[in-house]
RNA sequence: GUGGCCAUGGUGAAGGGGUUAUCACAGCGGGUUGUGGUCCCGUUAUCAUGGGUUCGAAUCCCAUUGGCCACCCCA
């Protein structure tokens, strides 16, 4: 772990086998930065999963699932060894075997190790593929970030047209817009290798000349990843950054292009977009095309606001020991989505499942009847509940309300003996006694299933 | 990694050293053991954990755990 701090096992309550919890002792907790998904909140995340598949589908991409542990250099040489992700950000560990592994930070690394290993450039270019899963980063959480969360993402490999950069960003945009989300994206172009090295000698030397308006932490940026300087938000930095040279007057020819055919088909496609200079990500594999979703209502201006990004990655490939295979890509955070989405649509109340039919039953005999005669209403294929557990007729009623049950079927004793049931229109409060054994006709009859006279 | 704020029932809050810890919502039980959505009643907290100060701590101090904010960074 990357932490060296040596800290006490926590006291977990009643660990040992049998043991009753001590009294005082610690209440056992997530560990930092992880959390648990409850279910008032897994509606929207299987939104989400549907309008993934759903534009996966649409768009010819197929799903793909790498695993969470990796061998550590993976991330290393593909996102970057002076990147933050990997620096101190890797959820990293020796292996009893000796293997230096770590948990995935992000997927692009894997998906293209993933590419290289199964030859997946024998098929037909460009290839597709999507995934959705949970990522890990030791950083230290704070809303919307966790140690660890979810991404869903897209990436085409094999392809340098600037269409398919422009296609991603639609894909993405689309996914957001079906979401109910207003989101818009901040576009910019880091060109190739090249052109990026020149811009960024050019940028040292700007700022070596204002050594004097600069922080400590910002001279080891400047020493280290001088492209990071550009989008500090610290206060004096906005000024000098007005006065840097630009990125966009650095890129060579070709990316140029690239980058004004990305634009011209936004606007073709309508996706509302911000050019941003100082948009330069984090990960070191970008070339040409960055880009980073928000949403446009959001007036709050957290720190951690990003929907998502992408962009493409040209070189990764080769940096991972494959041919040179073009490439661009985006993920989605989905803790980030989800957050959204409760702003959206709170939800208040545990969702209790709606029934057509409801079964309340009185004494254990009816009980018997009672279980007996859900499995007939379930194959029926009526949605049909139960508070089997409950003895009271009153609780029973209440439960019936809650699952919103047109109709409730009672047994009792007297109707075991006589062998019928009573059913019940809960809207209207009127009953009347029927055949138990026609119960599920009758059912089915009152809504309407088959014609009265069958 | 740096600096700061915070932690009271399931949830949201009140209480800032003194005897039964307050409110709302949710939950559960009940209102003459056979009938619901309104209403009424009851019930639900060793005040995150450990230690310290004190005659006395939910309240003050320290540590731990967790959350949050800014930076860093990103999703």
């Amino acid at each position: 772990m990357p932490t060296s701090k040596k800290v006490e096992p926590k006291k977990a309550a009643g660990t040992e086998e049998g043991a009753a919890p001590k009294k005082g002792a610690q209440p056992i907790q997530t560990t930092r930065g992880m959390r648990d998904i409850l279910p008032i909140d897994q509606p929207h995340w299987q939104r989400i999963a549907e309008v993934f598949q759903a534009m996966a589908r649409d768009y010819g991409f197929e799903r793909i699932d790498t695993p969470m542990v990796e061998d550590a250099s993976l991330f290393v040489r593909g996102v970057g060894k002076v990147t933050d992700i990997v620096e101190k950000e890797l959820f990293q560990w020796e292996t009893p075997g000796g293997e230096h592994v770590a948990l995935r930070p992000e997927n692009t690394a894997s998906i293209v190790r993933a590419y290289v290993q199964h030859g997946m450039l024998n098929q037909p270019q460009p290839v597709r593929l999507w995934y959705k899963g949970p990522f890990f980063r030791y950083d230290r959480p704070q809303a919307g970030r966790f140690r660890q969360f979810f991404q869903g993402g897209f990436e085409v490999l094999g392809e340098a047209d600037a269409v398919i950069d422009a296609q991603l960003i639609l894909i993405s945009y689309n996914i957001l817009r079906e979401l109910g989300l207003d989101p818009i994206v901040k576009v910019n172009s880091l060109g190739t290798p090249e052109s990026r090295a020149n811009y960024k000698n050019a940028l040292v030397a700007f700022f070596r000349s204002k050594k004097n308006k600069l922080t400590e932490d910002d001279k080891k940026r400047l020493l280290k990843n001088p492209l990071r300087l550009l989008d500090s938000k610290e206060e004096h930095m906005q000024e000098l950054k007005a006065e840097a040279p630009q990125i966009v007057d650095w890129l060579d020819e070709e990316s140029k292009t690239h980058f004004m055919r990305v634009l011209e088909y936004l606007d073709e496609a309508q996706v509302p977009y911000q050019l941003d200079p100082y948009l330069v990500r984090g990960l070191d594999y970008y070339t040409k095309t960055v880009f980073e979703w928000f949403a446009a209502s959001d007036d709050q201006e957290l720190a951690q606001a990003a929907l998502g990004g992408g962009g493409r990655y040209d070189g990764l490939t080769e940096l991972l020991g494959g041919r040179p295979t073009p490439a661009a890509g985006f993920a989605l955070g989905l803790d980030r989505v989800v957050s959204r989405l409760k702003d959206l649509h709170p939800n208040t109340t545990t969702q209790v499942r709606k029934v057509d039919v409801f079964l309340a039953q009185l004494g254990e005999v009816a009980r018997k009847k009672a279980l007996v005669l859900f499995e007939e209403f379930r194959k029926a294929g009526i949605p049909v509940g139960e508070a089997f557990a409950k003895a009271s007729m009153k609780g029973q009623m209440e439960a019936a309300n809650k699952h919103g049950a047109k109709w409730a079927i009672i047994i009792g004793q007297k109707e075991v003996m006589d062998g019928t049931a009573i059913l019940r229109d809960m809207d209207a409060g009127t009953q009347e006694i029927v055949d138990i054994k026609k119960a599920v006709h009758e059912v089915k009859k009152k809504l309407g299933h088959i014609s009265p006279q069958a």
